[in-house]
DNA sequence: AAGTTGACCCCGA
DNA sequence: TTCGGGGCCAACT
């Protein structure tokens, strides 16, 4: 086995959580966190994030929001208003750096994976 | 090796 | 309601 691997599990396992989001639907840091067993670790999701273009598939990073649906790392996208024009092409309605319905449009993967 | 950072989250004033 | 601070934990410098 060749050392391909170049960031630790939890990176991979919130790349291949985050790839298993529905278009047209969006999730939280907290709630992916959550799913992979580490709670308090949100903020490593985000930080897995800003790593992703490490990562050597897509990861649809713009269907991550923060809790109050807010695009908290649109600024981290190359053109600012990416994030949320990809959001709008899968149809997911964005005001004011927020989703609408964010609630309704929420994907949990706690629950949409956990049983299958 | 130790300190700082951060695409978060929670709670109190 | 808006604003500020603390906790969290792994990567980064």
């Amino acid at each position: 086995m060749s050392d391909v691997k170049k960031h630790s599990d939890f990176f991979e396992s919130v790349w291949l959580t985050v790839r298993e989001i529905p278009r047209g639907r969006v999730t939280s840091y907290g709630a992916i966190a959550k799913y992979l067993g580490a709670p308090r670790s949100s903020r490593m999701v985000g930080y897995a994030m800003n790593a992703s273009h490490s990562a050597s598939v897509e990861v649809p990073a713009h269907r991550v929001v923060n809790r109050n649906g807010v695009l908290t790392g649109k600024h981290h996208f190359p053109d600012l208003l990416e994030m949320e024009q990809k959001l709008e092409k899968e149809g997911v309605r964005v005001e004011d750096d927020k989703v609408i319905e964010f609630e309704k449009l929420f994907w949990d993967p706690m629950k949409e994976l956990s049983m299958e």
